[in-house]
Formats: C-alpha cells, sequence, structure tokens
DNA sequence: CTTAGGG
DNA sequence: CCCTAAG
C-alpha cells in the first residue's frame, strides 16, 4: 500500500449560512421507488470481483484466470448453450476468474478494530466512540481521543467524539473464497466465513470498499442474506455481552457493527423537497455561534415568529418584536485528512461529508440563554429574558437532534465516555446510522447522537461569547476526517428519509455512480450470462447491493457500451479501465450475436 | 416480476 | 435514474 502523504485541514468551525427554505429541494419530483427492493442490506458485502486496476497484474500472473481463458471460454460457444444453466454452475470460474483478491484491504469496521491485529490492513474508517452505541461499542477502541489508524493512512475517517454514526460499512471477503481454483468451494467457504462471523479464524481478511454497500460484488448467498438481515435494526443488543475477546462477541460486535455502519460519504442533505434543512436532522449536535440579537432587518430575520415567539407576550409588557439574525450556524471545528493526491472535488465532498456528518437531518434548533438551555418552549422570549437589550451576550443557539432525550449516561453502552471528559460525556447514543432492510435508511435512533459540548445539559455552551467557554468548547467539537484518496466516486449518496414521512413519499433515488468494482463485477456476469438475464446479473453480482436494481444494472450496460463507444474525452465520471471497456464490447458484441441466433434459429 | 427501451 | 409497455 502506499503510503500518502496527507494534508490536514482544520476548520476552526464551519460556517453555516443559513438557507432560506426556499433554496432547498433540489429534487422536488420524482417519484420514490413504488417497489421496495426486496434484498437486504448486507454489512458483509463481499467483493467477488476485484478491482479493475488489479485485474492486469493478476490475470498476467494467472494463466488459469486470464482473460482471455475465461473469454476464450465465453465467446467460443462452448459456453453458450449452458446460458441457462443452473446457477452453481454459473459461478464457476466466472465471477471470480478475473483476477483474484490479491488486493483486498480489510475493512476497519469498528469494534474489530484492535482486536484482529492479524488483518493485514485496517483500512477503512474508524469513529472513536462517537456512534456505536450501545451495541458493540464494547468493542470500541478506547485509545483516547487519538486518530487510530492501521498500517495506511488511508481510508480514515475518523470523527472525534462529536460525531457519530458513522462507520464504513466493511466489505470483507475471505481471500479463500476468491482462490483461483474451485470457486464453488470457495464460495461456500466464503459464506461459511461470513456466516459463522469469522470463527473460521482470524485468517479471514476482508475486503473492503470503501464504498458503501454498493461496489462490489459478494459471494451472494441467500443464507447469509438471510443471517445477515434477520435480526432488526433495533434488535437489542445483549448489554452483559461477554468481553470483546470472545470470539462471539465479537462476532456478534462485528455483525452488528457492520450492520450499523454507515458511509461517511453519504450525504443526506438534499432530499426533501419541501422540508427545511434545519429539521433534517443530524448526527450530532452542534454549537452555534448566534450572531446578533438585534440586527437589522434582513430576509434571515427571525422575528418572533418561531415557536418561542408565537407565545403571547408578556401580559402587560409592551409588545416590541426581538428581530433576530442569524448569520449562520457554526459547525464544530473540522479535520480533514485527506491525501494530497486526493481531488478537489474529493476534499469538497470530504468536507461536505464532515460536514453533514455533523449537521444531519431531523435537527431542531435549541435556544440557550446565558448558557443555559432555555427548556421551555412556551415561555415568551421577554419572559426568558431575550428582548431588544439582552443584545448578542446572552443568546446562543445550537442544533440538535429532533427528539433529543437525554438518558442517563450509561457508561456501559456508550463508548464516548471512554473518551471524552466530563463535559463530554453528553448522552450520545442510538447513534448509529443503519441500514434497514430494503432501504438505507438511517435509523432514526441517530437524531440523538450530539455533539459533546452541545448535549443538553447545562454546560456551560457555548453560544454567542466569542470568547473562552465557546472557542473551548468549540475545540472539542472537533471531527477528523480522513478520506482515501482513491474512489472517491464510490463515495454514493444515500436517500435519507424523513422519519415522520411516508418512506414513498416520492422521491428520486439518490444517484449512484457505478465503482469500478462494480462496473468489473457487471462486465463478468454479463460476460458469463448474457445481457438478457438482468435479474440473474443482478443475482449474481450485486445479489446484496440492495441499491442496484436488475434495472439499473441493465441501464449501466447501456451506459458502458455508450461509454465505451465514445472517446474517452467524452466519458465523464469515475475513468473506467479501457479494459474493462473493451471486455463491454467484446461482451456486447458477443451476446448481440448470440441474441440474433437464436432469434433466426431458436432451436 | 422481468425485459427492453425510450425519456 | 425513471417510466412503462409487454410478455
Amino acid at each position: 500500500m502506499v503510503m500518502q502523504k496527507r494534508l490536514n485541514y482544520s476548520f476552526d468551525g464551519y460556517q453555516v449560512p443559513v438557507i432560506p427554505r426556499a433554496s432547498r429541494s433540489a429534487r422536488g419530483k420524482g417519484s420514490i421507488r413504488k417497489k421496495r427492493d426486496n434484498s437486504h442490506i448486507h454489512a458483509f458485502e463481499i467483493l467477488a470481483s476485484v478491482a479493475g486496476n488489479f485485474l492486469h497484474a493478476n490475470e498476467s500472473s494467472n494463466p488459469e484466470n486470464t482473460a482471455s481463458a475465461k473469454e476464450a471460454d465465453l465467446f467460443h460457444g462452448n459456453d453458450v448453450k449452458k446460458k441457462h444453466d443452473d446457477e452453481a454452475g454459473l459461478f464457476k470460474g466466472d465471477l471470480f476468474a478475473h483476477g483474484t483478491c490479491s488486493e483486498v484491504t480489510t475493512a476497519c469496521v469498528p469494534g474489530l478494530q484492535g482486536e484482529h491485529d492479524n488483518q493485514r490492513t485496517m483500512d477503512g474508517l474508524s469513529f472513536h466512540g462517537s456512534h456505536l452505541e450501545g451495541q458493540g461499542q464494547n468493542v470500541l477502541e478506547k485509545e483516547e481521543g487519538g486518530l487510530k489508524r492501521r498500517n495506511s493512512n488511508e481510508k480514515i475517517i475518523h470523527i472525534k467524539g462529536n460525531s457519530e454514526g458513522f462507520t464504513e460499512p466493511g466489505h470483507k471477503v475471505s481471500k479463500d473464497c476468491i482462490s483461483d481454483n474451485n470457486v464453488e468451494k470457495s464460495l461456500l467457504e466464503c459464506r461459511k466465513n461470513l456466516d459463522s462471523s469469522s470463527h473460521g479464524g482470524s485468517t479471514v481478511r476482508k475486503l473492503v470498499n470503501r464504498d458503501d454497500d454498493e461496489n462490489f460484488a459478494r459471494c451472494t448467498q441467500s443464507s447469509l442474506r438471510n443471517k445477515m438481515s434477520s435480526p432488526p435494526p433495533d434488535t437489542p443488543k445483549p448489554k452483559d455481552a461477554s468481553p470483546i475477546t470472545s470470539d462471539e462477541s465479537r462476532d456478534n460486535s462485528e455483525l452488528e457493527n457492520l450492520q450499523r455502519m454507515y458511509p461517511f460519504k453519504k450525504r443526506k442533505f438534499f432530499n426533501q423537497t419541501s422540508s427545511s434543512t434545519s429539521d433534517r436532522g443530524s448526527h450530532c449536535q452542534g454549537v452555534f455561534d448566534f450572531s446578533d440579537t438585534k440586527v437589522n432587518s434582513t430576509i434571515h430575520a427571525i422575528e418572533e415568529s418561531s415557536s418561542i415567539a408565537d407565545q403571547q407576550v408578556h401580559p402587560g409588557s409592551k409588545s416590541c418584536n426581538v428581530k433576530l439574525s442569524i448569520k449562520s450556524f457554526k459547525v464544530p471545528e473540522l479535520f480533514i485528512d485527506i491525501p494530497e493526491t486526493a481531488t478537489i472535488g474529493s476534499l469538497k465532498r470530504t468536507v461536505m461529508e464532515a460536514v453533514t456528518a455533523i449537521l444531519g437531518d431531523e435537527l431542531h434548533v435549541g435556544i440557550l440563554l446565558q448558557g443555559k438551555k432555555v427548556r421551555d418552549d412556551n415561555k415568551t422570549l421577554i419572559q426568558t429574558g431575550i428582548c431588544q437589550d439582552d443584545k448578542r451576550h446572552r443568546l446562543g443557539f445550537m442544533l440538535e437532534p429532533r427528539h433529543s432525550r437525554i438518558s442517563p449516561p450509561s457508561y456501559n453502552e456508550d463508548p464516548c465516555y471512554l473518551t471524552s471528559t466530563p463535559q463530554q460525556k453528553l448522552s450520545r447514543k442510538s447513534t448509529s446510522l443503519m441500514f434497514q432492510q430494503g432501504t438505507y435508511n438511517v435509523s432514526q435512533e441517530r437524531s440523538l447522537i450530539k455533539i459533546e459540548s452541545c448535549a443538553e445539559g447545562d454546560i456551560n455552551m457555548v453560544s454567542s461569547v466569542p470568547d473562552t467557554s465557546a472557542n473551548n468548547n468549540m475545540s472539542k467539537c472537533r471531527a477528523l476526517v480522513a478520506v482515501p484518496a482513491i474512489n472517491m466516486e464510490a463515495l454514493a449518496v444515500v436517500p435519507l428519509r424523513r422519519k415522520s414521512g411516508n418512506p414513498d413519499f416520492g422521491q428520486r433515488r439518490i444517484r449512484r455512480p457505478f465503482s469500478v468494482l462494480e462496473v468489473e463485477a457487471l462486465v463478468q456476469a454479463v460476460e458469463k450470462l448474457g445481457t438478457g438475464r438482468w435479474r440473474d446479473v443482478k443475482q449474481r453480482a450485486f445479489d446484496h447491493a440492495k441499491h442496484r436494481t436488475y434495472v439499473d444494472l441493465k441501464d449501466k450496460w447501456k451506459t458502458l457500451v455508450h461509454t465505451a463507444r465514445i472517446s474517452p474525452q467524452q466519458r465523464r465520471g469515475e475513468p473506467v479501465p479501457q479494459e474493462l471497456l473493451d471486455r463491454v464490447l467484446a461482451a456486447h458484441a458477443y451476446w448481440s450475436q448470440q441474441q440474433c441466433k437464436h432469434q433466426l434459429k431458436p432451436r
């Protein structure tokens, strides 16, 4: 693995402009898929194929698996008759034939981290203490506040303390399962490993894909799927779980962690057409800076109209309006750790993601007066002491989870407590993002997350006071984000559905570009199955990628064919290796021909 | 539910 | 990606 120099950017606070309601809703219409994808998300996604980048080298070294060999098999008639053979047969020598997974990396699964030292690589995301409430948190690293890295310095996103719920989905695969020979056996082995959650031993390597749950082709297996998906997202974890060191608990943790793994990269802003930015929901809560209590009227001016302001004015007092102008909300300091080789686009996305991590959806505003949270929504401004005279020194706003129920700190469940300072020990549970069966949803529980200093509590929160405590708190609210140098394209966006709304509330699915790995998997599957069996292709190579429907695959193939035909200059997006495109054309030509033959001479 | 294609 | 006619 190449060590890449990383650049660190630190944002001491991130200004989040107050966005007029009208400006959001990027995608207003479109209908959300009416039918739910029945496939379930699997935390353990196996990459059955190798990234295109690795293909060349591997293919050349292993005659048995060379593309040419396979193609010979595929495109020279012999295999045609088997077109509709049983699936088992199809697994033979195709998907896994291309290259070997020698380049697999290991997912840095929270909870596994530090436990499996034998894992070759632990690339992935690592979040300290933040999320993973309850489940599996016991396995979180307890190291104090630092970013922990495994091996390479890449692909690590570490949110320190404040942000929660983001973990990288670990796509792992046992190397054994991708051995050159006996693919089927390997497959079984793989499944077995997955099923048993690495009972087989610590030698299981995990292949990770920084992408979401997407990229990859995996060892699809229904049994696995069932297993993985069976436990309800909210299945309570055994609180009295045995020490993490036990394989079993580790496995469980692993499963759970994986289940809740959520790519940091998922954005969740733009969705809902008609919702306000602030009610999006967040993974954590932030404290923000409130500028002026009374400023000239600006479009941002907030008069006494909000919940608080709507209250009746204190009887007897002159009803004067309090005008507030929140120029921007400030997000806690963000640390970005990104390779020098990363692109500007990557940096932007990284920052976006970091911000998104902090400002999720379903947020609501909290009011702080003189550092204390004003909990009574029914009080009037004047009753509360917010009036023109207050100026800015006493009023503060903060973003917090919508249903911020602060529960007594459960040190057992919240890893965060292990590393937090007393002030940071704020409720931070149920923050994990999870995949719900059939849909990419963020756990609703995620709304419980908060950023330390922003927690509900009477800690001296922030606020507007431009000095001391605010700064201190701010410094604690940092998010350190490391980003992989590559594959940023794979950072897909995930649709976030409003918890309140009808999930099926028409919404166009977010665009999730295919990664090279996915393309590779698709190509391989199509080479083997042909272009008219998308259902099978899906099952074969994208079985666990619930967000990839067979229609998507068909569409992707269509675009791949198109892409392969146009000049490289005209191509956009993450470049697809020419080798793959060549295969696309070859396969396309081959299967088109087959189709013709079939039509002309059905029998 | 799948395919196949146009949008 | 979406929408849909067809099978």
